[in-house]
DNA sequence: TTCTTATAATTGGTATGCAAATTTTATGTA
DNA sequence: TACATAAAATTTGCATACCAATTATAAGAA
């Protein structure tokens, strides 16, 4: 094991780099023309879309201006327009286009292919425990 | 809770996220100048420097042209030297100065900080399962 | 020795991310 | 209404990261 690996916040660190190096390369694959930050952006809007930039920063917790590029990419790649908010001329409606829709099933597939991938070799007890301390982590840090 | 940390992969990018902009901030507040990649590549260093670009980019799981530019501003900063590699001319062997020797203890009572602030409210226990379930995450996405 | 192939490091292009500054529009106050 | 303040989105600048291409050098084969 390499030594950096010793330190648990390398070892999170790095298995987050290697988790989105994968992620990637089986967008890549699939052809769907996704890249990794917009699968979940993507995620959050089959969920609740038509909602603008800054309530949608605050479901996908990315900063606004992060935001902005994403979607641009995403608009640019026909997955999402911005529609104007009524009685708001600052702000947009994000919504999905029917594109989008159409590749949901495939999307949301393709994401439980490569969470298995990752938890391969992990019982359900590991995982549920696994998954409280990363939720601790969230809070840890937001605190 | 969210809805996008329903999936396990995204609680593991943001909790990593997270993670990264503590440290961030932590090496703001430190006045250290440093940054949290710089921060892993000394952290390797200290347990072994005077390698080449190559050697350490497996030490440390990152490409070539990413530590370029990490050694650059470490180089800049006054905390590695490149030096000639007798017999070939191609490579640098990257050694810590004395700067960073001196800051040695202090990188890395920073860090083990930064790491309790992340398990904090988590068991030996659990540590240690997160710690192993994590390692088969590298190892899934390694194969 | 000459040519091919391989290796070391860098450069350039793209995608995240954030903070700070900016632009435009709303809102609240005098 | 006029002005100060706030909010929404974007732009800019910086730091990761990777891949692909490039440059320089080394090593192996003919």
């Amino acid at each position: 094991m390499l030594q950096i690996l010793d330190s648990m916040c390398i070892l999170l660190a790095k298995s987050e780099q290697k988790h989105f190096s994968y992620t990637k390369k089986m967008l890549d694959q699939s052809g769907l023309e996704i890249s990794p930050g917009q699968l979940v952006v993507l995620y959050s809007l089959f969920t609740k879309d038509n909602i603008s930039i800054s309530e949608l920063s605050k479901n996908v917790l990315l900063d606004n201006s992060t935001l902005t590029g994403l979607i641009d990419r995403l608009e640019k790649a026909g997955f999402v327009m911005r529609i104007d908010t009524p009685n708001d001329r600052r702000s947009y409606q994000i919504i999905l286009t029917e594109k989008a829709k159409s590749h949901k099933s495939t999307i949301l597939q393709l994401m439980k292919q490569i969470e298995s991938k990752m938890l391969e070799g992990s019982s359900e007890a590991e995982i549920f425990m696994f998954r409280s301390i990363l939720q601790r982590i969230l809070i840890n840090f937001n605190s």
